[in-house]
DNA sequence: TGTACATCAGTGAACGCGCGTTCACTGATGTAC
DNA sequence: TGTACATCAGTGAACGCGCGTTCACTGATGTAC
């Protein structure tokens, strides 16, 4: 939900831009952020430019001035939650140490990242939407993302790498998308604590 | 999507019954059929008794001799995929062997049958419908199907089964649902393999 | 075996609702001279 | 500094669509005598 100001191509635009551009991308801004609240209350189903515009006490047709489409902000909404994770999944890769070091504090962000906003989460690694097909860009940001976690399995000459990423990576999601999607509730146990055990077990001897 | 033929209360109840309650049940039968494909093709915000409806050459108005309303369709379906689910999961587990044969046979059997019908593991394991609130029916069928993996790691005196359950629980949902959600797609791997993998390794040193 | 009656599946019209999207338009705002 | 013009955000009416659900009704079918 945060703006992704560091994209390549809008650095320091800010001051090259005129009152009116200044003005589209605050109610651009606008947009977006109703448009999550309302995924995280109706689903990506849910959606509705009709309904955002009603909140922001506009007519809908105003809507698109900024978004050609209703498909189109959706689009926008999943890849802006993809490059999210993708940087915030970087940042804990690149913060050295051992790979056990790093693949415990990619674990680590991935879960806080999706119970911070569990239907941000839902939406990329959820059921997908129907009829919907995501930009070839998803799929590119999904790589990325899973590229730290082969990365820090990467060391050493036996290679079993990939094998090993795949496991982190399913494992992962297992504990992270039965939390977010509420299959724990009522049952006596914590889930931060299996969390962390799973991702324990899953590193076994790594250095 | 089987007829639960098995229940209590309906063993041999067909020769008791009159032409009229046959036929209810038959039409009864041919809307779930109906439903089923549009739980697959439009998700569970695509349930629609109109379109169910037209689909049978009948008008909506009629469905309501047969359900209630919507959400008790939708629940109906449901409370049907808990209890196929946790039916096939008994069975394999009932086949007797080690607990690793037994383990090893329900996670066999829960793939497949998530692979079967993606959409409708998806109604149970994946996103939650918004708004729709699940009966404590859903929530008691949920524990049961757990429960022949508890009873599987429960032998001997020292019981960390709990644990260990709910590691093969969360490894299990991983593999499959971000197969069956397509996150694999494009990937180059067998997901079988994997799947089998995982499980192999969960059950490390099990007899 | 035949008839009268009760049951009940299905109809058709209607309700109010929300959706995405288009179009011609108004009027405020920024910009160029 | 002032004015004319171009830009463009937002409006309001309208389109066709689909939804769940209600209601009074028709007419076929099963059942009881």
């Amino acid at each position: 939900m945060a703006d992704q100001a560091g994209t390549a191509g809008e650095q320091s635009a800010e001051s090259l831009v005129g009152p009116r551009e200044r003005y589209r991308r605050q109610v651009q801004d606008e947009v977006r952020a109703h448009a999550w609240k309302q995924l995280a209350e109706a689903g990506a189903a849910g959606l509705s430019l009709k309904a955002i515009a009603k909140q922001m006490g506009i007519t809908a047709p105003a809507l698109y001035r900024y978004f050609a489409s209703r498909d189109d902000l959706l689009t926008e909404l999943i890849l802006a939650a993809y490059r999210d994770l993708a940087q915030v999944v970087e940042v804990a890769a690149g913060a050295g140490g051992t790979p056990r070091d790093r693949l415990t504090a990619i674990a680590t962000v991935i879960r806080d990242w999706a119970r911070r906003d569990p239907h941000r989460y839902l939406l990329l690694y959820g059921t997908p939407v129907p009829g919907y097909a995501a930009p070839a860009e998803a799929t590119e940001l999904a790589r990325r993302i899973f590229a730290p976690v082969r990365d820090a399995f990467s060391y050493g000459s036996d290679d079993q790498s990939m094998h090993r990423s795949l496991t982190f990576w399913t494992r992962v999601h297992g504990v992270i998308s039965l939390e977010v999607a509420g299959h724990f509730t009522g049952m006596p146990f914590d889930p931060a604590g299996l969390f962390a055990a799973e991702v324990r077990s899953t590193l076994g001897d790594l250095p």
